[in-house]
Formats: structure tokens, C-alpha cells, sequence
RNA sequence: GGGUGAUUAGCUCAGUUGGUUUAGAGCGCUGCCUCGACAAGGCAGAGGUCAACAGUUCGAGCCUGUUAUUACCCACCA
């Protein structure tokens, strides 16, 4: 952002740029609250807190000293991932790797002391060719074994190195020799230690060519090789090129290549840290959603390596060190202030004459996520006072991206119990990881995240959150399409509708209910006792997207398309007293039922049903109470009932009739039925929805089948035999065939003997229904003929 | 190289302990409907040998094995 203002990180003091910095985050920190407020976030604002405030800092600080006290905290040596561009040091996580293409040149080494002998070798990188050390071979390789020993002339510059034999070569890749290069490979450095090499870094922090290359100097790493490559081939040294694929690690945030470099860093000792972490992960004292992500983090936390947490940054907790040339040696000392650190010194060093300017403090910061690892902690002040942190700790949920699994997640965890001995929460929670319709990850390079107060715009905050969470199983990918927000933004119209509906009805406290009305409240309270203890099996498992899609058919279809239309009063009557009062009491349950999703049209209408005056009761501090029961007698009924609609409805379609024309059904014989079309409300039922009067003639007119049962229409048209026999002797084939295979399997002893009673029982029955549509289909038959 | 997933309708995805010759949703598509909440809608429809093969089982989209394709994670060869 500064680079973009024309202002450059050397022009800048340490605190000019920190005043930059925290202006960025008032800024930035900001907006991304104002989103969460937008999205209707329940969180307490009051609260907010942020890793770089003093309670957090003082936190962060004191675990370093803590650690270090411990032992469990180093200062060393290492090769480290380098980033250039930022110059500054990176841990493992903060390396990407990708598959990237690069020449592999084949480059020849005169061995020393002969006049045409040779030895070629394979890079990638011929500009560190200038900063080799040796030749390796395999020990076994027998194209070298003449060479062992002997040396070799780096080109160009003439320098004598020795050809050692090393089994990590790989005999198969390039040429079988390697050169070793300590200072700029992590392999080589190893190498290097064990033959005991020179380490020549040939490049500068910025990734131009050092003194030490003698040749590019002050040229960057890529602009060198190019250079380098021309030199070597004009001196007759590159035997061969050619293109390989490979891995090229960048830096997560710069995107360069990163470079690997030895250097002095502070490093943490994870081994004995990450043990009760990864114990209670795989224990289950910790549970991840979806548990499969257990195995990544066990196979991470087996494998882990040592954490590097010096940042050569000005952002961040500066590391709590100061350093003190004595006698030769450097002295560090780590303490929490400045003072502390100089008493440390004099005590030490018995030179009581030490003043603070002969300390020097440690310029570097600490990686941003060891400034983050303690935050389940530090963010109930859990370093100042006790009384939040045992109150709050450990937390129920922790709701993240699987992508900083190791970043952040195994890292609290290890956190919770090295200073709490207490795991930081029960869950953990991994959403799915939105992409775009091109599956790539949303980054601010590529400029493909979505906005989220744009979409608001949009859709709504509603909408957007239904269309995100009705997308997102645990741990998945999510395809960012605005379609799914928009599929939201319809539902949200659609509840808003019925809201419509329901408020223009007149209550006339007179009228009677009928008993359709009472048969429909009964089933639809049904139905969200069925949809209530669903979506709780759904929460606990987290089963967001499955909860909210649920809840979409409940309301869309159950609710609107059944209900409301079976509730609703005929155009120019009033509504009975009694069905409009349950018709609300339902909705205020759906209301809260949805709430969840989609807080700010909920609220809405939660207040408009019972005009209800703004800030009177609020949804947020309403429970669902477990009510009543799934009734399944009543949805029985209802099911045939609706099964009978749809088959009508489909009769209309078929012979495109007007839905205003009623048909007249005759009543199926069928015994079972009977009696339930003499439940009160189910014509009713029929007769709202369908437009059909039951009665109970002889069985003429159009048959046709719903569900188990057939029943007539009487319709006022001429009917095609021919057609309507064919469509009979098809349905005819199908329920044979179909009596076939039940009986195939109820005549197999073996399927008798195993299967349960319940699955033996529903194939008699089915066999039984289907030989008697048989019958009904062979009855009409006849009678059409 | 090690690991974890995925493969179901034209597209994006559900499918929770194996059980109805008939596997769901949304979008898209086709036909009809502006009928007193809703065209951001209603009614209906077409569209799937559940990647392939083998196995377990009375029975497999679901369990086991192999293969193919594919995505991601980890480790890495210059």
C-alpha cells in the first residue's frame, strides 16, 4: 500500500512505519467489521480485541520468556526460507509449492590436473554454480569411481573443488553428479556438514549476486542465471539443456521464490509441545468437523519440525532479546523490559557498569502466528486476570478454514495445553473453503473475492447468508456462484410473501373452524415437531447446509404450497379467529427456526405478526422449546390426500382442463380408504386444493392411479379409447413385472430367513398392493372396453 | 514419494448406520398458467446402466479390493 503511495520501507523510520501500519488497521479492521455487522453477526461488540493491543502483546511476550526459561526456545543457525522481496525469514507453513517449468542445464566441470577429462553435472540454477563447494556422486556409482578424490575447476572462476562421493545422490536423476552448493540449498548444507565444506553464500538478501560470487555482482538471481547460462555456454561448458517440471516454493505473501539461507533465528522446540495436542485431537478430547482432517493433523504433528518465529519485520511483537558483546562472546538475555534485561546483564557479566545503550535489542518480530497461538487465552485478558479466562475457558467452538489447519488451529491447541494444560475448545469447526466457478482460491491478487457488502446490496444479508450456508458441507469446497445467493434472496421473498398473505386476512371472531382447517394445523404442527428434532440431530453434527436446506423444503413446500393455501380464506371471506391464530403461533415457529440463517427478515416478521412495537422482545433471546410430537396419523392422511391433488392436477394438465372446472372423483373401494375419507377435513382438503368433489358412484370416467389406489374422474370430454388403453396396458406391464420381483424375492428362503421381519413384511405388502392395482387396472380394462 | 478426499441429471451438489422393479435439490431445459401472497412465482414434464471391473450379502449409490480420472494436503530430486 505504501509502495503504491511511491513510499519506500528504507525511507521510513521503525516508527513512521508502525504509524502507517496501525493507521491501515483502524481502516481495514474496520470495514471488516462493518461487513460482519452487515452479515448480522451476533457477536459482542463490545469485545472486540486484536493481537497487537496491550493485553494481547504483553501476553505474547511474556509466553516468549516463559519458553525460553523453559528451554524450549533456541536461538540458532539454520537454513530458513527466505523471502527477498520482503527480506525477511519465513516458517514451513508460509511456503507455498507449486509445479512449476525450468530448464535443467547440463553443465561440465574440468576435472583438475587433466587436459580433456570432465565431469558434467545437472542444475536448475547455474548461478549458484559460482557458490559450489564439491561435486558429489553416489559412492556405488561406478561412471565416478575413478574420480573419488580428486577435484574438479568451477567455471568461470577457476575455483579447485573436491569430488566426494555422498549417498544421498540420486544415481538416476541427470547425470548422476551433484553439484553442492551449502549455501543456497537445504540438501547441500547437510551435505556440506557432513564433508565438512566451505559455505560461500553468493547472494545478497535482496536476491541479487553477492561479493562472494565474483562474477553478477549486484544482479538479481534470475537476470544472473540468464547471464550466467550465456557465459558458460559461450566458454563451451553446457553440454545439454533441457525442460523440467518441479517444485518451486514462493512466499505465501510476496509470491517470490523463495530462497533458502542460512541465518540466525529464534526457533521453538515443538516436539515436547505438540505431544498433548496431537494426543487430544487423536483421542477425540478435541473433535474435528469433518473428522477426516484428523489424519492431516496427525500426520503433521508426528512429522512436526521446529518452529521459526523471527520475522525480519517491523509489524509485529519485537522479540523481547537483547544481546551484549562480552568477552568475545555474544551474550543474550531475555527479559521483559529493557531494565530487566540490563540487570540480567550486570549480574552475569559482574560489570555493574553496564548502561542500556550497550544492549542491543533484538531488531526482529515474531511471526504473526505466534502472536495468534494464544488467543482462545489472551482474548479473556488471560494473562492479567483469571476470573474471564476460567469463566470462558475452554470454548465450545472454534470456527475456521481448513487451510491454516497447522498455521493456527494445531498451534492453539498446543498453546491451550503448554500454559493451560486444558484444551482451548471441544470443537472445531472447518467451513469449506470458498473458491470461484474456476475452483481457484479467492486472493486479492487475482481480484475474484466476491464483495461482501456488494453482494448485500444485492441479495440482502439474508440472502447471502442462506446462499453461502446452503452451499457449504464441513470442510468441502464452495464454488462461489451468486446464483446461491440469489436462491437465498427467493427465499427470502417467498417468506416474506406468506408474510403478506397472512397479514391480509380478516378475522371474523364468528366463524367456526372448519374441520379441514383444524386437520391442516394439526399436520403442519406435525411436521415442524418432525423438522424441529431433525434439524437438531442436524446442528449437533454440524450439518449446516443439510439443516438449512431442510428447513427451505419445510417452508417453501410444507408451509406456503400445502398450508397456507389449505388455511387460506376463500377470496371475499374471513379467516376464523381460531385458524389464524395457529397459522401465526406456526409462523412465529418457523420464524425461529430460521432465525439462524437469516436473522434481519425473521426479526421483521417475528414483529409484524403480532405488531409487535420495535425493541420489545427481540428473536436473539428466544429458544426453541421441544414441543409436541410427529403425528403420524395425521400425515398419513395428509400424504394420501396431497398424493390424490397432484394426481388431478396432472389429469388437468393431461387433458388440459381449465383449474377452475371442477372434477368430480369417484371414491375407490378400497376398505382402508374408506375410512379415511371419513376423517373430517380431508375432502375439505381435497376439494381446496384440487378442485374435486368425492362421491361415491360406480366406477366410471377416466381411471387413474394415485399412490396404491385407483380412482375415476368423471370428466366432461370426449375420451380417447385408444389412447387410454394403452396407458392402462402400460401401467399393467409395469405392476406385473413389479409383482414379478417381489415375488422373486419373497420365494428366495434365503431372503426370508436373513432380512428383518419389518423388510419381509413391507415386501408381502407390496406384493399385495400391487395384485390388487392389478385387479383395478384389468376392472377398467374391461369397462373401457 | 506419503496421505486425504472426490467421481451421482446439461451445470453445482445432497444422499446420516446396506432394504420399495420408482436415487433427491437448486439452476438450466420443455409445456401450460398473470388464477386475489408470491413471474424472485405456480402446476406439470424430460433428463441418471450412481466412473469401471471384481467381491461380500437374500439385497449395494452406500461395505471390501483393483483400476481409471481428478482435486487437495504433506514431503521433496539437483
Amino acid at each position: 500500500l505504501l509502495r503504491e503511495k511511491g513510499i519506500k520501507k528504507s525511507d521510513l523510520t521503525r516508527e513512521e512505519f508502525l504509524s502507517h501500519a496501525w493507521e491501515w488497521k483502524e481502516k481495514y479492521g474496520g470495514i471488516i467489521l462493518h461487513q460482519l455487522k452487515k452479515l448480522g453477526a451476533s457477536c459482542d461488540w463490545e469485545r472486540t480485541a486484536f493481537t497487537m493491543d496491550e493485553i494481547r502483546s504483553d501476553a505474547v511476550i511474556e509466553i516468549f520468556i516463559d519458553l525460553f526459561r523453559k528451554g524450549k526456545l533456541y536461538r540458532g543457525k539454520r537454513m530458513v526460507n527466505w523471502d527477498p522481496s520482503a527480506q525477511t525469514v519465513l516458517s514451513n507453513e508460509e511456503v507455498l509449492y507449486e509445479e512449476e517449468k525450468a530448464t535443467l542445464y547440463k553443465v561440465r566441470y574440468q576435472v583438475a590436473g587433466t587436459q580433456d577429462e570432465w565431469i558434467t553435472i545437472a542444475t536448475t540454477r547455474p548461478e549458484t554454480i559460482l557458490g559450489d563447494s564439491a561435486i558429489a556422486v553416489h559412492p556405488e556409482d561406478p561412471r565416478y569411481l575413478h574420480l573419488h578424490g580428486k577435484f574438479a575447476i568451477v567455471p568461470l572462476i577457476n575455483r579447485e573443488i573436491p569430488i566426494i562421493a555422498d549417498a544421498y545422490v540420486d544415481r538416476e536423476f541427470g547425470t548422476g553428479a551433484l553439484k553442492v552448493t551449502p549455501a543456497h540449498d537445504v540438501n547441500d548444507y547437510e551435505i556440506g556438514l557432513r564433508h565438512k565444506l566451505e559455505v560461500i553464500d553468493v547472494l545478497n538478501p535482496d536476491g541479487s549476486m553477492s561479493d562472494a560470487a565474483q562474477l553478477f555482482i549486484g544482479l538479481d538471481r534470475d537476470k544472473a542465471r540468464k547471464e550466467m547460462n550465456k557465459a558458460l555456454e559461450a566458454a563451451g561448458h553446457v553440454v545439454s539443456t533441457e525442460d523440467l517440471i518441479h517444485n518451486v516454493g514462493r512466499s505465501e505473501r510476496t509470491r517470490v521464490v523463495v530462497e533458502p539461507r542460512l541465518s540466525l533465528q529464534w526457533f521453538v522446540d515443538m516436539k515436547s509441545i505438540a505431544e498433548p495436542a496431537l494426543n487430544a485431537v487423536v483421542n477425540g478430547e478435541v473433535n474435528f468437523y469433518p473428522d477426516n482432517l484428523k489424519n492431516t493433523y496427525r500426520h503433521w504433528m508426528e512429522n512436526i519440525r521446529d518452529w521459526c518465529i523471527s520475522r525480519q519485520l517491523w509489524w509485529g511483537h519485537q522479540i523481547p532479546a537483547w544481546y551484549l558483546n562480552h568477552a568475545g562472546e555474544e551474550l543474550v538475555f531475555v527479559a521483559k523490559e529493557e531494565s530487566e534485561a540490563l540487570q540480567e546483564a550486570k549480574m552475569k557479566t559482574g560489570r555493574s557498569d553496564l548502561v542500556i545503550s550497550d544492549l542491543r535489542r533484538d531488531e526482529d518480530v515474531l511471526d504473526t502466528w505466534f502472536s495468534s497461538w494464544l488467543w482462545p487465552i489472551s482474548v479473556f485478558d488471560g494473562w492479567k486476570s483469571q476470573k474471564e479466562v476460567d469463566y470462558y475457558y475452554p470454548t465450545s467452538v472454534l470456527v475456521t478454514g481448513w487451510d491454516i489447519i497447522f498455521l493456527w488451529v494445531a498451534r492453539m491447541i498446543m498453546a491451550g495445553y503448554e500454559w493451560r494444560g486444558q484444551k482451548p475448545f471441544y470443537d472445531v469447526y472447518f467451513t469449506g473453503m470458498v473458491r470461484d466457478k474456476q475452483r481457484r482460491k479467492m486472493s486479492k491478487q487475482l481480484g475474484n473475492s466476491p464483495d461482501a457488502l456488494e453482494l448485500i446490496e444485492q441479495f440482502g444479508a439474508d440472502g447471502v447468508r442462506y446462499g453461502i450456508m446452503a452451499s457449504a458441507p464441513a470442510g468441502g469446497d464452495i464454488l462461489f456462484d451468486e446464483k446461491l445467493c440469489e436462491l437465498g434472496r427467493n427465499f427470502c421473498n417467498k417468506v416474506w410473501n406468506a408474510l403478506r398473505l397472512v397479514k391480509s386476512w380478516e378475522v371474523d371472531p364468528s366463524l367456526p373452524q372448519d374441520e379441514g382447517r383444524a386437520l391442516a394445523i394439526s399436520w403442519i404442527y406435525s411436521r415442524l415437531n418432525e423438522v424441529n428434532k431433525e434439524l437438531s440431530d442436524q446442528y449437533k453434527q454440524y450439518r449446516l447446509s443439510e439443516a438449512v436446506t431442510k428447513l427451505y423444503s419445510f417452508v417453501w413446500d410444507d408451509f406456503c404450497s400445502i398450508f397456507l393455501e389449505i388455511i387460506k380464506p376463500t377470496f371475499g371471506e374471513a379467516s376464523d379467529q381460531k385458524s389464524y391464530q395457529s397459522t401465526v403461533t406456526v409462523f412465529e415457529e418457523i420464524c425461529k427456526l430460521l432465525h439462524p440463517f437469516m436473522p434481519f427478515i425473521t426479526e421483521e416478521i417475528w414483529h409484524q405478526l403480532r405488531e409487535r412495537e420495535t425493541g420489545d422482545d427481540c428473536m436473539m433471546t428466544l429458544i426453541n422449546q421441544d414441543s409436541g410430537q410427529y403425528n403420524g396419523e395425521v400425515d398419513k392422511v395428509l400424504k394420501h390426500v396431497l398424493e390424490v391433488k397432484t394426481s388431478v392436477l396432472e389429469l388437468r394438465n393431461q387433458y388440459q382442463l381449465s383449474p377452475k372446472e371442477t372434477i368430480e372423483l369417484i371414491q375407490p373401494t378400497d376398505a382402508e380408504l374408506q375410512d379415511l375419507w371419513l376423517i373430517p377435513g380431508a375432502r375439505f382438503i381435497l376439494q381446496k386444493l384440487s378442485n374435486a368433489t368425492l362421491s361415491e358412484a360406480d366406477n366410471t370416467g377416466v381411471a387413474f392411479i394415485s399412490g396404491k389406489y385407483q380412482y375415476y374422474a368423471v370428466l366432461n370430454i370426449t375420451i380417447d379409447k385408444e389412447a387410454e388403453l394403452k396407458r392402462m396396458k402400460e401401467e399393467l406391464a409395469y405392476y406385473q413385472g413389479f409383482i414379478v420381483s417381489v415375488d422373486k424375492k419373497l420365494s428366495n428362503e434365503k431372503f426370508v430367513a436373513n432380512a428383518s421381519q419389518d423388510v419381509v413384511e413391507k415386501e408381502r405388502q407390496k406384493k399385495a398392493d400391487g395384485e390388487s392395482k392389478i385387479e383395478q387396472l384389468l376392472k377398467s380394462i374391461e369397462l373401457l372396453n
